[in-house]
DNA sequence: CATGAATGAGCCTTCATTCAT
DNA sequence: AATGAATGAAGGCTCATTCAT
């Protein structure tokens, strides 16, 4: 998955504005993904877009923003992909499937930029600000799924914490940190799975949630 | 340039080299919290301690070190010290809220250094086999506790799953971002006890764990 | 990254070649004025001038000559305006007091450019060979200005003098130096206008030039 | 008198801060001298001073500090030495001489630096208030000779123009710009020279300063 | 043991200039 | 004639690390 040795892309000549920035963007996602935000600069970005240094700025005011616009056009881009296909599902169960399935699958491509922007958001405002915003829409996204499917409401904090387990879960597993501590894949999916069914709210799980869910 | 605003603790000039080591140490782990691993430098660290920065290299081979240091002697000593106040908890519900808000607690107080621990795992193997084996040994604790407890045996992939629950909930409420999401503090740390009583296995939840657990 | 917050005059299009010279030189007069030779930049020029950077390289081989271009165009322009506007004057004090009043007026408006022209001056010889021309028309101006108003030669040493004391102490007021210092611009402009007169060569003056004068 | 090619002292190894810092400040005034305050830059400083890079920023933020530095550290310095010989003339005429002939050796010696010091001070605040701090200190000086004189105190705008003429007049000559010109350079002196003595309050000039001076 | 001046590779960023369109 | 995306050398500055004392 991950692009390795010097990649550098043909140099694409003259090209509109919006393909450069589209290029960088996509060089820079590669390599922060790669290497962590602190592992690569913008000479080398540019460089792997096919540019030249300038080029860069040109673009970008400095390489935060690019980590941003990194996070947001491909990142987000992809989750909301995620999301979309996770509407298609019959059942609460294949639902559930689909939702942990596509998510570790999306922590295992992006866990370099993941690891990265959990750093920065802890370190900077900036991106912290830019962070937070992000998952706000996400709880929506949750609270929508469950509309759709005619399922019953429950507590954000619930929710929220639902995400959590998912989201860590998945970044222990695409991290290789689940394999080092010898824990068995399959049963940490399938953990997480029942997990989102039941707080999906099948009729089987709805009995208990009454005291578990807040 | 000039070094101003800076706490520098005492001159200890000529002393026992391991204290001199913890000194640096304290200061560095203060420091990793406070700025992130990429947000403070050595000769900062050793001036923190009350050093030069040829100091901090007789007593550490890099910057990398005395970060696995830090992590090591005072977050896992900390955490220990959580740990074994959790075990003298008279019942499962007072064991579950004393896990979570110990757990809580910590996280605040380390949650700089929690962040850049996540990063530098995921870009610096070395730093990786450092962070796992820490993780093991608290999977080990978890179970040994409910062995001391009396409690059922249960699958260590669950056991990991509700770690990772609790961690990533407690660092999200030690980073501010669950009041940015507008999420009740209360509400998250009932559902997270909640969740670890029913793990642990009461009487009460030990009817529904039966599908839950693994 | 944005080109915020500037003037840039409406867009000429295909025009004259001349006509975007002129606006392209009268741009570059403006910008090299407030933010001096280093702090403005060529695309910055050309963008004012409503042009983009390869036009600028059309119209000139490089910063400096487009430098020299506004510097005779603009600036030795008004000067020849000054000087035009002295030679009405009536009679030899209201000459002196014309000459220093557009001295003074001129060295306000054109501050920046000055200073700029005094650095690269010393530091380019090209700069240094194109300057020096200007101000040899100059003493010729100010000696052809004596003769038709009927005075009497005097030694061009002297007349060097005055001019370097007129424009240093315009200079001075113009970048608000006398200001800072404390001192009257009435006095100060009165000294001049004094010494001005002294030297074109009044009757009253011309007693004690004999041994001031060489 | 100007250092020519690569200098590069020899590596002063272990030194104390402040000949390092003095050693960095005499090659800065050096290099800003000879080439402009844009015409080197801190690397070059630092290596001329027999330096690596980062030594330059162990003792100046940026490059304008060490410009400042330069400027009061060398030409302050210097120019005191002007003031202090002049103090031991024995009468009014030869305190004239001296006043002049130093003024001019000292130009001549600086007039790279003083050229960037103007430009600067044109487009810089911080440089400016620096620089208008050390000519109020100038103006306090030239009275205070008067006063030990026991010469008649005089107004300070005259003392300004006197100053600007001096200063102006000894830069073009430093700077070459009166022997393409085509002046005498005798001639010059002698002019600046009646100038400084009738300003100075001798008895023959006494008479005529009425209506001249202010 | 401790110092702290010094290092120097290297990152971030700018801007005068070019050239294919 | 004009464009404007792209260039790339170079300058400002940082910081992990060394070593002579």
């Amino acid at each position: 998955m991950a692009l390795r040795g010097r990649t550098q892309t043909r140099r694409p000549a003259r090209g509109a504005p919006e393909d450069t920035r589209a290029r960088l963007v996509a060089a820079a996602a590669r390599e922060f993904n790669r290497a962590g935000y602190h592992g690569t600069d913008s000479n080398r970005i540019a460089h792997e877009a096919g540019y030249a240094p300038g080029t860069f700025y040109k673009h970008f005011a400095d390489k935060r923003e690019i980590f941003l616009a990194a996070w947001e056009s491909w990142v987000a881009r992809e989750w909301q992909a995620v999301q979309r296909e996770v509407e298609t599902a019959e059942d609460t169960e294949e639902l559930a499937a689909r939702i942990v399935d596509l998510t570790l699958a999306f922590h295992v491509r992006w866990r370099g930029l993941r690891a990265s922007m959990h750093a920065l958001a802890a370190a900077d405002p900036v991106v912290r600000r830019f962070h937070r915003a992000q998952r706000r829409h996400q709880l929506d996204l949750l609270a929508a799924l469950r509309l759709r499917a005619g399922l019953p409401a429950q507590s954000v904090e619930g929710d929220a914490v639902l995400l959590f387990t998912l989201e860590r879960a998945c970044d222990a597993m695409a991290l290789g940190e689940t394999r080092d501590l010898g824990l068995e894949r399959a049963s940490l999916v399938a953990e997480l799975r029942a997990q989102v069914q039941r707080r999906l709210g099948t009729r089987a799980a709805r009995g208990e949630t009454a005291s578990a869910s807040i």
